[in-house]
DNA sequence: ACGTTACCCTA
DNA sequence: GTAGGGTAACGTA
């Protein structure tokens, strides 16, 4: 700790209950989405940063009022008796702003009993009696008492500082007689007294002619004979309240022997916490502060950096036989791939780095081929040799994203297997909201230290090496590293996983098969016909050229039509058209539903959105799939990915299959793309309404169960019951309300998305939600207990026993957590 | 070159 | 009203 002899910084001293008050009155007020008050809190923030932006001090108090009334209230009942209480929106900023300020590691000071003046009046002084200098911050001019040579103020509203001289300038007289000032004016806001009939001007008079309230009563009769217009006016009205007078004086002096419960020593400013701070700022929607902790670096991990690790680059046959003959004998070793590339159907082995114990690790590399680069043993010996240990099933391994390492050596005619961990999908089950998964994320949150991460060594953009052409002595140490860490993050995720049967169950039984036959699928691909997208392609260019056509003539102008920015100054300005709806950000927006709304009244909107499905259409599908077929395999290899999202569901990427168009007939067309080889045919299976069936198994409802066992049509079922209609005579228009309730309320829909949806009034979907919850009560039954456990756990949980945690089902901002609601309501069905 | 925003495709 | 990924435009560095 620094000791406050060894620096001369001044401390900073801050009135946060005033500036809470200004920031309040002075700001506008900023509220989240859902309606929690913001501004206050976003002010007193701003304030904070830029002083100690500005100061970068070294010891710093923030001070607040407490709740509750002080000794002032003993000593005159009546103080600040004629202050409303303070107004609601300002109260529910207060618990969120200390919140914030503790987590930004600044010293908060709260005492009750007194006033955060005293509080900070004490501090300021022991600082004087240690030789230090002060600085309070504060808008508040009752403070100019305190200051002296050693004390000034800073006003940050007009960034003023207020030292000796700036108080007599300002008042006209010097800071030891401010109390006085103070006490003979009284003060309304605060219900104190003082001499009635004697506002600041004739004070200050008083003041400078005679001196403080003291003087003024031993030299009464002097006040009387001043040579001033109203002297004997003030002498009367003096003489008349000098109680009040004599009681004011002590209301409006600063305390400055507070009792605290720490020194000045430990005003310290600590390390943030930016897991707290990304919670708060997330809850009140402070997006440049997250972003701006996003973008920090990683805090530096506690834990020193590891210094003990053995590390071995391997160059020789019979280092490589050691470590062969050890890996043999290992119960379990970690080992993973180096290659020149992401893309695992054409990313070529560079090199292998094993451990087996803790902090020893080898690397074998094998293709670096930079200037200069050693002999290095060869790959296909290496590869022959390796091969009966990766292959054996008994040989155990854990890796890190196996999925890829096995995608690679598959292309070196290695199958492997004894895949009996990995690490990616161990964090996944342990938590899969925690964060992303890649090694270095894993090895800062469970191992605490940092990793060299490949841009470290490798450089970014276009300049980035491939591996392959890293010196040894960089990628030797980097690469056993990672083999060295994925053991490690075993040793620390598997007990882990293991204290919960149901999830090493799911592991062993689901997440790890799936990863071979994932890898399998991928290395599989699929076949396109490219001529038939680039078929389509040429189509789509030419309508595109039409509409484009039409839409500057409609326009009266050449424009960028995928341009929302041009778009909306050609609709909303040039064209006068009604603003419907604006983007998050207050441009007013041209999503699709305002366009179709747009589209009954004007003829550019309706080619809009024409323009913007083909576009889609073209640039997604048929120009880019073609790109994206591999040259060797001629087929389509996307990646899924088996840790990404909250669910457990898998993601697609580059390309992403999952999100192929079938909804519209153009949209179709791309389908007809995806091809079987010849003499092959293609065949598509999908489940039949599988939530809907999940839904009816973990709730239990006798009549969703009853409907599916009788392979009724489930929404004609369920307009049935709500609309107490024979099932024969459902309408299309009552089943397709039937629908939207089925799937509203397995994505925990209210009654405002239903009317929406619909086109309902808000009771009448109410009504209609009520009815649905009537007949299936099974359903309302599961629904409420869902949302208990998710509150009671903090996570909910899938019937194969996966783990949602949902952070914001404890949120203060109601509409954070009403979504963590909807979230722990979908996810055992979507889940499951 | 990169990140953000607006938009839109899927189950 | 759940869960994803991708593209183009645009602003900043």
């Amino acid at each position: 700790m620094t000791t406050l002899t060894e620096f001369r910084d001044p401390i900073i001293l801050i009135d946060g209950s005033s500036y809470l008050y200004r920031a309040y009155h002075a700001l506008p007020q900023l509220t989240t989405a859902s309606g929690q008050p913001t501004g206050a809190i976003k002010g007193v923030l701003s304030m904070l940063r830029k002083l100690i932006e500005e100061y970068q001090p070294s010891h710093i108090a923030v001070v607040f009022d407490a709740k509750g009334k002080n000794f002032r209230h003993d000593q005159y009942p009546l103080y600040k008796a004629n202050r409303p209480p303070m107004p609601d929106v300002l109260q529910q900023q207060i618990a969120p702003l200390h919140d914030i300020i503790r987590a930004l590691g600044l010293p908060l000071l709260v005492i009750e009993g007194v006033e955060a003046d005293d509080v900070i009046g004490t501090l300021a002084h022991q600082a004087q009696l240690r030789n230090l200098r002060a600085i309070i911050a504060t808008g508040d001019k009752d403070f100019a008492q305190v200051v002296n040579p050693y004390i000034s103020l800073l006003n940050t509203m007009n960034n003023t500082r207020m030292d000796e001289n700036g108080v007599k300038e300002k008042f006209g007289i010097p800071p030891n007689l401010i109390i006085d000032l103070l006490a003979l004016m009284g003060d309304k806001v605060d219900n104190v007294p003082g001499v009635p009939g004697i506002g600041e001007k004739s004070a200050l008079q008083l003041l400078q002619h005679i001196g403080g309230i003291e003087q003024l009563y031993e030299r009464i009769d002097e006040v009387g004979k001043l040579p001033l217009r109203g002297s004997e006016t003030w002498m009367k009205k003096l003489k008349a309240h000098e109680a009040e007078a004599r009681l004011a004086r002590e209301l409006v002096t600063i305390k400055l022997d507070v009792e605290l419960p720490l020194s000045l020593d430990e005003l310290t400013i600590q390390d943030e916490n930016r897991e707290v701070l990304k919670k708060l700022y997330h809850e009140l929607e402070f997006k440049t502060w997250l972003h701006e902790l996003d973008k920090k670096k990683t805090a530096p991990a506690p834990a020193a950096k590891r210094t003990n690790d053995n590390y071995q680059i391997i160059l020789t046959e019979t280092d490589f036989f050691t470590w062969l003959n050890k890996l043999e004998n290992a119960a379990l070793f970690s080992f993973d791939t180096e290659t020149t590339g992401v893309n695992y159907m054409q990313a070529e082995l560079v090199g292998v780095s094993f451990a087996v114990q803790a902090h020893e690790a080898a690397y074998v590399p094998l293709m670096h081929d930079y200037e200069e680069a050693p002999q290095q043993l060869s790959r296909d010996w290496v590869l022959e040799q390796l091969k009966p240990l990766l292959e054996n099933p008994q040989a155990k391994k854990v890796g890190q994203n196996l999925k890829y390492d096995q995608s690679i050596l598959a292309r070196y005619d290695i199958q492997l297997q004894g895949i009996a961990y990995d690490t990616m999908l161990e964090s996944y089950l342990v938590n899969s909201t925690a964060g992303r998964h890649d090694m270095d994320s894993l090895a800062v949150r469970y191992l605490a230290t940092t990793t060299t991460t490949y841009e470290d060594i490798a450089g970014k953009g276009v300049k980035q090496k491939t591996f392959n052409q890293i010196p040894l002595e960089i990628a030797g140490p980097y690469a056993a590293e990672d083999a060295d860490i994925t053991l490690q993050l075993h040793q620390t995720l598997w007990p882990k996983l293991e204290e919960n049967s149901q999830l090493k169950n799911l592991f062993e039984t689901v997440e790890l098969p799936l990863l071979s036959l994932l890898s399998k699928i991928e290395r599989q691909g699929t076949l396109i016909d490219v001529e038939k997208l680039q078929q389509q392609s040429g189509q789509l260019a030419e309508r595109l050229q039409e509409l484009e056509q039409e839409a500057y003539i409609l326009a009266g102008e050449e424009f960028n039509l995928s341009s929302t920015q041009q778009l909306g100054k050609i609709l909303f300005e040039k064209l006068q058209i009604p603003i419907v709806q604006k983007t998050p950000k207050g441009a007013p927006s041209t999503a699709e539903p305002v366009l179709q709304e747009l589209a009954m009244d004007y003829p550019l909107p309706k080619l809009l959105l024409e323009y913007r499905s083909l576009t889609k259409l073209k640039s997604t599908y048929t120009d880019k799939l073609p790109e994206q077929i591999d040259p060797q395999t001629h087929r389509i290899h996307t990646s899924y990915h088996q840790a990404v999202t909250a669910t457990g569901r898998l993601s697609s990427a580059d390309p992403n299959l999952q999100n192929i168009p079938i909804r519209t007939l153009e949209g179709r067309r791309i389908r007809q793309a995806f091809i079987a080889p010849k003499n092959w045919k293609m065949i598509a299976a999908d489940y039949s309404q599988i939530e809907l069936r999940i839904m009816a198994h973990l709730s239990e409802d006798a009549g969703l169960i009853h409907a599916f066992e009788q392979n009724q049509d489930v929404h004609r079922a369920t307009a049935a019951e709500v609309f107490a209609t024979p099932l024969e005579s459902v309408s299309t228009e009552q089943r397709r309300h039937a629908k939207a309730i089925n799937f509203g309320l397995m994505y925990g829909m209210g009654t405002f998305g239903l009317s929406k949806q619909l086109g309902l009034k808000r009771y009448e979907a109410q009504a209609y939600i009520d009815k649905y919850f009537e007949r299936y009560p099974g359903v309302h039954q599961f629904m409420e207990r869902i949302r208990r456990l998710a509150h009671e756990q903090g996570f909910v949980e899938t019937l194969l026993g996966r783990r949602l945690y949902l952070p914001d089902i404890h949120a203060r901002n109601k509409q954070l957590q009403l979504g963590a609601e909807r979230a722990a309501i979908n996810a055992p069905m979507q889940g499951t």
